[in-house]
RNA sequence: GCCAAGGUGGCGGAGCGGCUACGCAAUCGCCUGCAGAGCGAUUACACUCCGGUUCGAGUCCGGACCUUGGCUCCA
């Protein structure tokens, strides 16, 4: 049975839908403003696999990955490289689906944009408003956490240590104090020389982040989700007013479950700009690694925990890949005598024992493919020995196929979670 | 400053109360016409430090030191 770690019960926790065999899943997409690195890969990756292993299970999974296209950063981006917003996101937002394509990602079912959610936005707006939960304060529109009896519950934010007093920041980000604890904006106000804004029931101006997510959100699953995941910079604030915007119209519990990738760093270090240690796919792949290797790298390592890139690891991840190729070859060049081999098929019928187990377990992806590895490499070198049946080779190759509608990385044309050979 | 995670052999990385992790690298041997790959073996006491619990501790408890991350937006 499938366990994972909930970050709402810090713990492990069997998985369970709301609905027999269907799961919705929201991922939070990255910023468009700018192009994606891979660190962000590495999170859409981890979610990658937890969709894969959900459809392996033979759960119909529904998700929603999206865009925040329209914020104060990527205003000021674009405004930067004198282009228009939405054209800015668009360029950005093409790298992204090619590469996606390129690491074998699997497309979401849902891309809102929040650009493309505004209507949905205002009407949660609205909503709060009308409940008492937002208020208007110089043009924009702000949430009172504090109203919200749940809020915090997922970051377990100190409630005693929220401020009291009204604080109104005019920004999704403020610079500042430690603890920004107070009410976040909802609706940014048209202000004169603003480039992007929507005339709507409330006025001219455009949603913030905080109430853009729990837009697109609601707008393609709606108020009642299976999983929600992101990166664990997330968790802290941002997931907290998620969950305070949407449960506070609704009523009801939005996710049941809460996961957070843990980030990737370079040689130690964050990346950031101002390290200049930003790594880009692409770059791997002038390095002259193949997608699959790059692939490999990024979600080998349990997703909570951090991973750390160096060039030297990932020659050695890659190493251990083509490992891995070639045993798959030998396998499927097998032509040993057709009796067929007690031990083959014993060792077969390991494999799927060991993925299961090692998935199950919150996603253990390094220990099931290590699993694997080592199965796989003996079946080889039996097979390098004539004891392999041509039929046995075929049965084993059929269930690292299967294996491998999740891993994406020994078959390249493994489209369907129950491959048939 | 506060919060969190972590400090294991040359490197990477498991284990989390007793039993060889493992992989890479290195060294030696076997095999191969060279190279590569493969096979076998070796690398004498690897677990940051100091206390404690225990018959027994990388593994539990307390403390110190160090590293990284979060506390502003960030996958």
């Amino acid at each position: 049975m499938l366990t994972l770690y909930n970050s709402l019960a810090r713990g492990i926790e069997p998985f369970e839908p709301r609905k027999r065999g269907r799961v919705k899943m929201f991922t939070c997409g990255p910023s468009i403003y700018q192009r994606p690195h891979i660190g962000n890969y590495r999170t859409f990756l981890f979610e990658d696999i937890l969709q894969r292993y959900l459809e392996y299970l033979e759960y119909a999974v529904e998700r929603t990955l999206n865009f925040t296209d329209v914020e104060d950063k990527s205003i000021q981006e674009a405004t930067k490289l004198n282009m228009d917003v939405l054209e800015l996101a668009e360029r950005n937002s093409m790298v992204f689906f090619r590469e996606l394509v390129m690491l074998r990602i699997k497309p979401p079912d849902h891309n809102p944009r929040s650009s493309t959610s505004v209507e949905q936005a205002v009407s949660l707006i609205e909503e709060l408003l009308k409940k008492g939960y937002a208020y208007w304060y110089r043009g924009n529109v702000y949430f009172d956490p504090l109203k919200f009896e749940g809020f915090g519950k997922l970051s377990r934010v100190d409630k005693s240590r929220w401020p009291q007093g009204k604080k109104r920041f005019h920004r999704d980000t403020y610079p500042g104090n430690r603890w920004n604890l107070g009410d976040f904006i909802l609706w940014h106000g048209y202000r004169k020389g603003d480039t992007i804004f929507w005339d709507s029931p409330i006025g001219k101006g455009r949603p913030a982040w905080n109430v853009q997510d729990p837009a697109m959100a609601v707008q393609t699953l709606g108020f009642e989700i299976d999983i929600f995941c992101g990166g664990i910079d997330n968790m802290v604030r941002h997931h907290d007013y998620v969950i305070a915007v949407t449960e506070s119209v609704s009523g009801k519990p939005l996710s049941r479950y809460w996961l957070h990738g843990a980030h990737l760093l370079v040689e130690g270090k964050k990346m950031s700009k101002s390290k200049g240690n930003i790594i880009y796919p692409d770059e791997l792949q002038k390095a002259g690694h193949t997608p699959e290797e790059i692939r490999f790298f990024l979600m080998y390592r349990h997703y909570r925990k951090r991973l750390n890139f160096t060039y030297d690891k990932l020659k050695k991840t890659s190493a251990k890949l083509k490992l891995a190729l070639g045993a798959v070859e030998s396998l499927q060049g097998a032509a040993g005598t057709g009796t067929g081999d007690a031990g083959v098929r014993e060792l077969t019928g390991r494999l799927r024992k060991d993925f299961e187990r090692n998935m199950d377990n919150d996603l253990d992806v390094r220990l099931a493919f290590d699993d694997m590895l080592e199965v796989l490499l003996k079946l080889k070198r039996l097979a390098d020995s004539g004891k392999v049946s041509p039929q046995d080779a075929s049965d084993a190759v059929g269930e690292l196929r299967k294996m491998d509608y999740v891993f994406q990385l020994l078959f390249t044309d493994n489209t369907a979670p129950h491959a048939v050979t």
